[in-house]
DNA sequence: GCCTGTATGAGGACCGCTCTCAAACGCAAT
DNA sequence: ATTGCGTTTGAGAGCGGTCCTCATACAGGC
């Protein structure tokens, strides 16, 4: 099922492909980085080169099996296409990710395109912020001096 | 004037700081790169070194004099802070980047945050596509096998 | 099973950016 | 103006993430 996938899209089965394809389902969080992709199969016991982790998941972005992002600006993180498209919100404090889809921001969007004249072929929408889990975290430890979420945001700020 | 803008903020005034405050208001581009600072830096005469450049525009960054940017992933880009906040629209085929803000957006997005309990502090968003002019630019040049635009968009496809 | 072109792993290169440290500077008190 | 001290600076090394190089290994059509 996987390895049809692969010649779906035209590119050879091979084993570092498909555990790179399996790491990328087996994951918890949908969005990892390369990094982790690559630590995932060593503890699988897997003797894939980093590099071509990279080069696989740039195959898979090209391929349309993977969405690139840059939710931090210093690296990428890589999530597998699902049915639909969505955003995604993504807290400084603990680095989760949640996702989310809007019709109205979506027309928007189109409608602002159309307006400036662009041919827009894609886009990338992030609210930056603070979940709930660690408002409440904020919350219970009180305005003591320790080190709460020190956390450059990297992405354009309001 | 800007002696005092920077003082406003609690930095001292310096002339590294000073000349690329300068820059940053001189930029025919509102949009500029570290990199492109320090050219102009060289560019007039001026003798500052590349790590001052990312120092001070970091610093000006927390001070709110600047916002960072990631458009391209790969490296940042600077821009005055302004009275308005906007979104931008980026071709990736000349590398324009267009303003723009939309209310109906903005507003969705504070209710999303709102529904999914994040506190939101700040949000990108980037509209990819190919502006009016290089649209026409591929009209006038037809389908011929030159080099048109090559240029990897490292944002959120789609 | 062979053969050819493609894919891989290891390590180094590269790029954008940050750190380190001694020297220079801003600025406030004199 | 001069002094003195903490801050800032420039140069270059260092760093993290990513990509390139190249010899070796593999996929998949025969």
């Amino acid at each position: 099922m996987e390895a049809n996938g692969l010649r779906k899209v035209g590119l050879k089965v091979t084993l570092p492909r498909l555990k790179i394809l399996e790491v990328l389902e087996a994951s918890p969080q949908r969005h990892v980085s390369a990094e982790a992709v690559y630590r995932a199969l060593l503890d699988g016991g897997e003797d894939i080169g980093l590099a071509t982790v990279y080069r696989v998941l740039t195959q898979f972005e090209t391929a349309g099996i993977v969405t690139r992002h840059n939710f931090q600006g210093s690296y990428s993180v890589f999530e597998l296409n699902d049915s639909r498209h969505h955003d995604h919100l993504v807290c400084h404090s603990c680095g989760r990710v949640e996702e989310f889809e809007d019709q109205t921001i979506e027309k928007r969007q189109r409608e602002v395109a159309a307006e400036k004249g662009f041919r827009m072929d894609g886009h990338s929408l992030i609210l930056y912020g603070t979940c709930a889990d660690c408002v409440e975290e904020e919350h219970r430890e009180g305005g003591d001096g320790g080190d709460a979420g020190l956390d450059r945001a990297a992405g354009s700020r309001y």
